[in-house]
RNA sequence: GCGCCCAUAGCUCAGCUGGAUAGAGCAACGGCCUUCUAAGCCGUAGGUCGCAGGUUCGAAUCCUGCUGGGCGUACCA
């Protein structure tokens, strides 16, 4: 909030520049302002001068010595005395500011006005994105892979919402096909097999006990009535039920809910399948071969063509997913985020050039796609395949270490990195775990704000208070640190990175930690004007913790 | 073979549209509990940013080549 005002006001000196013909307006925009890394360099700096010389030199050709712009600049830059208490220039041309620190304490009454939607847009802005994610086909219960989308994909849809996006967070599914035909199968040889006769266990059948699961519960219901039913497709439906019905219990115990399933079926029975050959059809983009339907994506700039229908007359995984992706371009919306294993690496340049080949602007659509998690136990990697069954399910890494440390790992990395979740680590309650780090200043807080009271000192109005005595150095920084939460929580968006408010919460705790250390804010040696500015301070504080721990959807306790 | 992703401290990873002397956590070593929660804090040590070129005022970041790992490269999804 404080750089956004910074940044006006160099805009501001910039265009002054311009129209005093000290400098063109080629380098408008591509300028930055940053928080420099190193104590002595200020609280902002720009590059603005290096990039104008930049520019200029580009342009003209003619020499142009940044320092000696950064020196003009800086003296229209000065005259901001509410906000500048002084400007540097620096090194090869930086332009460095130092704000007046009391401009720090004006978060406060910000934040606290804000209350829980501090960092939030404050209005809608008119446009809709959809998030896309889990998308898997009901063949067993989530893994841990799984997982990691499924967390992925809610945070962003948050992150997305808090910048004022209308999100809709759908499931895409596939309940036909072969690998649901052999789930039938599969549960039809378990059922019979609980009647003791012959299962005839496909060879590439599902292996979990959970159908043997499903398959007791077939029993219980049916008795035998089903032994000699030969219709696959009763076991089929009885299986997809039992197994959406546990991935939903497993995505709500993660705090995650979908507002839309998108049946690819629907696509067939809408004839929407049919609809998209025949448009590419039309367009020359398809041809036969080998009995089988070809999607022309070489014409498209791609590597090989693509069989789209298979000689069997079964489509292949890519048509229904461009005719999916067509309906949701239809469906109007301004963004569209697909959260995919790596796994789907190969499908995406294929779905975008059908996109593309139908008449829509593949840029609207954001593919994130994110790394495997492996697990280890006891140092070793655990091995995983649904099939065998021998993966590791969501379900069970959330009973062993918590929802909140789940979601929390899931996004300390950015999704292009594989994750190493050390399951021997992450069980462990100490300060290996981060997520307890950042919940226990929340506490922390909580804890100081309950017992000042008892203390004898209460929580004036914040209008009676005088929030300039907050001027130790970490105090300084935290409360810059909360002024620049609306910003990361934008960028965070704007680059569908989770990541990053983990980061800024893990950084912000860490300044509470120092700060609780060297500080205190209610006892004998506290002047009671300190402590009540203090005591604000530790409100706000946790206004913005509870805020960011929200955001990636952890819990704030009061106690631990 | 080809395509995409990754390579930064002993380990796991940040590093925002190129910015100033490269950052955090863990592990290691040494300190700090009569006071709001020690699930914490302070200090020390740890780096040719995989290698080699190029682009420029300036490169971990962009380009090219190479090396190593992952995922793909199906008429599986």
């Amino acid at each position: 909030m404080i750089k956004s005002q910074l940044q006006e006001w160099l805009d501001q000196c910039f265009q002054q520049g311009v129209a005093a013909g000290h400098w063109s307006d080629l380098a408008a925009g591509r300028y930055g302002l940053e928080e420099p890394k190193r104590a002595g360099q200020g609280d902002f700096a720009t590059n603005v001068a290096m990039v104008i010389a930049g520019q200029e030199k580009k342009a003209s050709g003619a020499k142009v010595n940044p320092r000696q712009i950064a020196e003009q600049f800086a003296t229209l830059l000065g005259e901001n005395q509410l906000l500048l208490q002084r400007v540097e220039v620096a090194g090869p041309g930086f332009i460095n500011f130092f704000l007046n620190e009391t401009i720090w304490a004006t978060v406060i009454p910000v934040v606290v006005a804000a209350d829980a939607s501090y960092g939030l847009a404050p209005e809608k802005n008119g446009r809709r994105a959809l998030v896309e994610f889990v998308s898997a086909n009901p063949t067993g219960p989530l893994s841990v892979g799984h997982g990691r989308g499924a967390v992925l994909g809610d945070t962003i849809a948050r992150l997305l919402s808090a910048t004022g996006y209308e999100v809709e967070r759908e499931y895409y599914y596939n309940d036909a096909g072969r690998q649901m035909r052999v789930l039938g199968q599969s549960t039809k040889a378990r059922y019979r097999e609980l009647l003791g006769l012959a299962g005839d266990f496909p060879e590439d059948g599902y292996q979990g006990d959970y159908i043997r699961d499903i398959a007791q519960g077939l029993v219980a219901e049916n008795g035998d009535s089903l032994k000699d039913e030969e219709d696959v497709m009763l076991f089929k439906a009885a299986a997809e039920k039992a197994i959406f019905s546990d991935i939903d219990a497993t995505l709500k115990s993660m705090g995650i809910v979908f507002d839309s399933y998108y049946n690819e079926h629907d696509l067939y029975e809408q004839g929407l399948i049919d609809d998209v050959v025949a448009t590419l059809r039309a367009k020359g983009l398809v041809f036969e071969k080998e009995g089988a339907t070809w999607f022309k994506t070489t014409e498209l700039g791609l590597e090989q063509d693509r069989v789209i229908i298979k000689s069997t007359g079964e489509p292949t995984y890519r048509l229904p997913d461009i005719a999916y992706h067509r309906e949701k371009f239809k469906r109007g919306y301004d963004w569209m985020v697909d959260v995919f294993g790596s796994d789907h690496i190969a499908t995406v340049p294929d779905v975008m050039a059908g996109t593309k080949a139908l008449g829509y602007d593949p840029e609207q659509v954001t593919v994130v796609l994110h790394q495997f998690v492996t697990l280890l136990r006891g140092g070793k990697q655990v091995k995983m395949s649904t099939r065998k069954a021998t993966f590791v399910t969501i379900d069970e890494l959330i009973d062993e270490v918590g929802v909140d440390v789940v979601r929390f790992f899931f996004l300390m990395r950015k999704a292009d990195s594989q994750i190493e979740f050390d399951l021997d680590l992450a069980v462990q309650e100490g300060k290996e775990n981060p997520v307890f780090y950042v919940q226990y200043a929340h506490a922390r807080l909580s804890s100081i704000l309950a017992k000042a009271p008892e203390k004898g000192v209460s929580l004036p109005p914040l209008a009676d208070v005088d929030l300039s005595l907050l001027k130790e150095e970490l105090e300084l920084k935290i409360m810059k640190a909360m002024a620049s939460y609306p910003a990361m929580v934008a960028q965070a968006a704007e680059d569908l990175a989770p990541h990053r408010v983990v980061f800024f919460l893990q950084e912000l705790a860490a300044l509470f930690h120092n700060f609780y250390h060297d500080h205190r804010v209610v006892g004998d040696d506290v002047p009671r004007q300190l402590s009540q500015a203090r005591l604000w301070l530790a409100v706000s504080l946790r206004t913005v913790l509870a805020a960011g721990l929200r955001l990636i959807g952890v819990s704030a306790p009061e106690k631990m």
